[in-house]
DNA sequence: AAAATACTTAAGTATATGCCTAACTATCAG
DNA sequence: CTGATAGTTAGGCATATACTTAAGTATTTT
């Protein structure tokens, strides 16, 4: 159950273009933030500021091993963020058919 | 389909409490401005602007009539951004399979 | 031990975001 | 017409975000 701060950051982190494209690079497997970064056109610095956000989210975790940090995607927080888009995308189709519904009987 | 900044707006559009309690309340059926601002602790001007986030977004739509104006959601978007956590979901799980078919672990 | 690698921290800047109040416009009701 | 209602616009402010470059700190590697 993810409370309402944990949604902010998770739907918040993937606002970003850069933090979605190191998303997808992490859904393929494991990578070092030097990895991450050669993808993206900016510092690594820069990178390492996403990597947080995408941590303090929950939708990523790092723990680094010698000097390499090694990140990796955690699927719980994607699979909650999902269900809440799902959970609305159903109240929303609930509803239309209770519209449908009372069209139909109400004439 | 969704490109990069359809993409950035509607998640970062999710990634503010307010504009997800607006969506809740529009996923119900339809509401006019004040009746999205009698819920939120905050002017209306500011409910505006988040909902001008949110129409921004592709996630509501409204038009006004007379002078009021009536917002609903906009099914499409939901879907999309649902599938793109989907679709990250399943490849992060392919990747769990072939890591386990790789150890062996399992066929 | 010296140099290279892989981050990490610090300091600074520019723009965006999230709010506010006040003042304005456009309808609708009596 | 007059006032109430519903929304809009404008101006301002405080904080957050997204970077930058420069200067560190650990770890390997040679």
């Amino acid at each position: 159950m993810p409370n309402y701060q944990e949604m902010d950051r998770a739907y918040q982190a993937l606002g970003d273009r850069t933090r979605r494209a190191m998303v997808e690079r992490l859904v393929q497997g494991p990578a070092s933030v030097s990895e991450l970064a050669k993808d993206q056109p900016m510092s690594l610095p820069a990178v390492m500021l996403h990597l947080k956000v995408l941590e303090e989210s929950g939708l990523v975790k790092s723990r680094k091993q010698g000097r390499v940090r090694t990140c990796e995607v955690v699927p719980q927080m994607l699979s909650e963020a999902e269900r809440w888009l799902s959970e609305r995308r159903q109240m929303w189709e609930l509803s239309l058919d209770r519209l449908g519904k009372y069209l139909g009987v109400e004439k």
